[in-house]
DNA sequence: TATGAATGAGAATTCATTCAT
DNA sequence: GATGAATGAATTCTCATTCAT
């Protein structure tokens, strides 16, 4: 059975992620969870350290998700796409309490009182996983040669776009999963055969 | 000189850019414009009213912006890459007042009380424009055979993916655009040479 | 007619002064006032700004009264005993909001969140006065030669004492203002006489 | 070493003392007696109970204090005297958990909910000892003729408000307490040498 | 004894909105 | 057009208290 301290944290990522932090209250979340408001500050103190907490939990559970999926032997390209790939997979398993995530995250803006350092921080893990697959790929010369600092942010934002398209907007976008990664694939991928051509 | 009411739209715009729709408060956005708070509701309404007009606004310029960036004769890949152009040129001039865009815009999650299907038409507008362009590109072959739906939404999202790096995360970013225009004609060019050889 | 930031100022003098800043609440000052607990911030800020204004405000008048009673052509000894006089039916007066002044005093515990520097700052006042008048009387030979800031802030402490002993305690206390300015004046006075004998 | 419960009662000392009944909490207490907090209930029920405890373990002390200062063979005034010094040695002594009595006091505003009568009944000891001082003072000759209880109330206020001088306020005051013993001691003295002029 | 999980009443504060001037 | 006095709903946070272990 599941404690009650992880009952709110996962009442917290759901109310956040569907209503915001400002628009969420900690009676939401006390209400979702079933335990009294009380308890919330109890065992996180206030309601931004609260929102942190419930990103955190998120990100760590991804991070460690994307690193499983990287770790094989494979290829740059290849690395991307394991990458996209589990991404993409882990926000169909969360899309209930995945938006949390989009809130809490330098991508999007700040909410106020929440530590954007801190938020930068975390999330430097999952730029910094994306600019090693496309170093490797440079390196095996399954990857053109492009600027790494860029070219992970471009994917990332690529990913995160589709993520946004996806969990959040009315438009219809089946498959923008599928061609999002086709689409990163067709950037990257190195065409050796123009030379012998 | 500007009018009351164009300083309170320009404030609001700032004011919701910056603090989002719940933490901007009325009386946050009268101070800007430099006029009383009571002005702010006797021109405008409620809250909501002038964050969808604040949002409209900035939508209305960038649209129009954009239509005259697709309407020469160019071929769609070239639409495309001028479209992107216009956009991030467009964002560059209004950084401060800009990211009300990233807030009033369905691809971000809607503020409660804010009728998310206007905002979701009004930006329907800004998809059907990349739309055409990857149709056009389609039929004139500059673009290679892909969905067009998808697509579009999958440019749209690198465009916005892109400008929240630049306007909103602490990573260095210098180049960005230029660098994500490239990854989107890599990503959409056709290459009949391929086919000669 | 009082307005209604008069009537929160009087409200608010009562509330603290019966109950204490801890313990009187903001919409005890409003009931009080009459007015809605809104407008008490609207006028007066946070809880901490209104104890303070309240307090200084009976400060300033109960200094003015003071001051007015010392000016006359008065020997040191005369002074104190005007002074004392001024202070006893300045509380007579003021019985149901005078507590205020023992609640924001650097004799009393500083409320937390108060700041008791600007408050010792004020009743500096009270003690240089009583200051001015011991070193005149100390010049016209009408008191003892006594250490002036010693004998100063003994005097206040008299006053103070018995009206905390007046105003705050069940103990039977009739005719102990005048008693206590007799005391003091006992330990004061000068006593040429005793050189002549 | 310290029981847990004696450990309480003097963290609670300090803790009211300082802070104040309504500001200080139980889990401050639990704090510096390093105890839990549930302890603190378990041994003294309410939080007033606990400060009715903390301030009459002060009360009685003192009590024991003072009475053992007066039962010498001392004339009136003497006892008056040693009755003051005892007072201001205690406090000194104590300088870090005294000020709790002087909040659990009837010369003080009441913390709601702190039973005021059950504190004046504690309290009259002190004043009542200072009656018998006076009165046999008068009896002796060494003390005027003056009003008993008037002339007790003014030396009990005149001896805490150098307490609070020394204590509370950021005013010089060294030497307080020893011009205070002098200050009453030539109000209450007799002068039998005038009779004799 | 001793702990701390759990509760919920209560307070301060913020702020959109209305409306008289 | 323009101001800001006035209101009160809503939210966060604190904390005494209870109780199971």
């Amino acid at each position: 059975m599941m404690t009650k301290k992880e009952a709110i944290l996962r009442a917290a990522q759901e109310a956040f992620g569907q209503m915001g932090f400002s628009t969420a209250t900690v009676k939401d979340v006390a209400v979702r969870a079933d335990v009294s408001f009380g308890l919330v500050s109890h065992y996180f103190g206030s309601k931004q350290d609260l929102f942190i907490a419930a990103g955190f939990d998120m990100a760590d559970r991804l991070i460690a998700r994307l690193e499983e999926s990287t770790k094989g032997d494979l290829n740059g390209l290849e690395c991307i796409e394991s990458y996209m790939t589990a991404y993409f997979d882990f926000t169909e398993e969360h899309r209930k309490r995945f938006p949390i995530l989009l809130r809490c995250s330098p991508f999007s803006h700040m909410e106020p009182g929440v530590d954007g350092v801190k938020v930068a921080e975390k999330f430097s893990t999952f730029i910094e996983e994306l600019k090693r697959c496309v170093s490797l790929g440079i390196s095996d010369d399954s990857i053109r040669d492009l600027p790494v600092e860029e070219t992970a942010l471009i994917i990332y934002g690529n990913i995160v776009g589709s993520v946004r398209t996806s969990l959040l907007t009315p438009y219809k976008s089946e498959g923008i999963f599928k061609e999002t990664i086709k689409h990163v694939g067709r950037s990257l991928k190195n065409s050796p055969a123009q030379v012998g051509c």
